[in-house]
DNA sequence: TTTGCATATACGTTTAAGCGTATATCTTAA
DNA sequence: TTAAGATATACGCTTAAACGTATATGCAAA
């Protein structure tokens, strides 16, 4: 017995809002807003060290706002919704607030041209992106 | 020149998520759900030491969640909504969030029994609720 | 004024977060 | 196998959060 009717598993609110209550996790969640990225590419946009990159993304996923996906080498985040609904609502705002602000905008572009990067003749780029969702 | 049109001042998410997460300022904010309440009964219901209580609701105050009023001796706390949209937006449904919450309807019903207490025949209580709410 | 009560802040300690560096794990290619 | 690259975790350190106790502030009645 898994999962019952009307358990109501108790979500770990303090968890989810520590998740949310750092700059780099915000800047992290802002990235994935639409689409999987790539670890590689947070390293590059945020421009730090590959091991925080990966303490955050492990905070998120702990707090069950992001998946993982291994695709040989490289491992893609996505944001997923939480199973409480409240959770879910609020992190939906805190998407649309995201769009919002400026250093977000700009480290999408950043993104952009790290990730979508020289227009390339026949797509394909040094770095990965995802198959299921590559151009 | 305070606050001019398009100012869009940087409204702190880190602080304000921080203050979400922690379950103290979550039981205080639910017990402000709709109303202002005094700080003698936030110590009363949460069952801890006066300090620790007007601790969190000066972190509340500083992000800009809860405003106080003074009323000759005592203090009364009242939730806000943050000047930023997008903050007041999730503050909304975080309150949604916590009516569905098992322990934070006991802490309200506790405050009901302290507060409102014994159903008083000339509803005078050995404590304040504030004048221009008073039943 | 002085006393007493409600609330806020100061202080020192304990606990946890975040960081950078080093290293382990996992996967593909040789 | 071995080697190399991408990602995750371990370790030690620094910094900040939260706490309890003690104390300061502010108001009101005597």
């Amino acid at each position: 017995m898994k999962s019952e009717k009307g358990d109501k598993k108790p979500f770990n609110m303090e968890l989810f809002f520590a998740a949310l209550a750092d700059n780099t996790r915000l800047r992290l969640l802002n990235l994935m807003r639409d689409t999987e990225v790539c670890v590689c590419f947070f390293v590059e946009v945020i421009g730090t060290n590959q091991p925080k990159i990966s303490r955050h993304l492990a905070y998120l996923r702990k707090a069950g706002i992001v998946a993982a996906r291994r695709d040989g080498i490289w491992a893609h985040y996505r944001i997923v919704a939480p199973e409480n609904e409240n959770a879910a609502q609020v992190l939906r705002d805190v998407q649309e607030w995201l769009k919002t602000d400026k250093l977000m905008q700009k480290d999408r572009k950043h993104l952009m041209n790290v990730c979508c990067a020289p227009q390339p003749p026949v797509s394909i780029q040094g770095a990965p992106l995802p198959k299921s969702i590559a151009i």
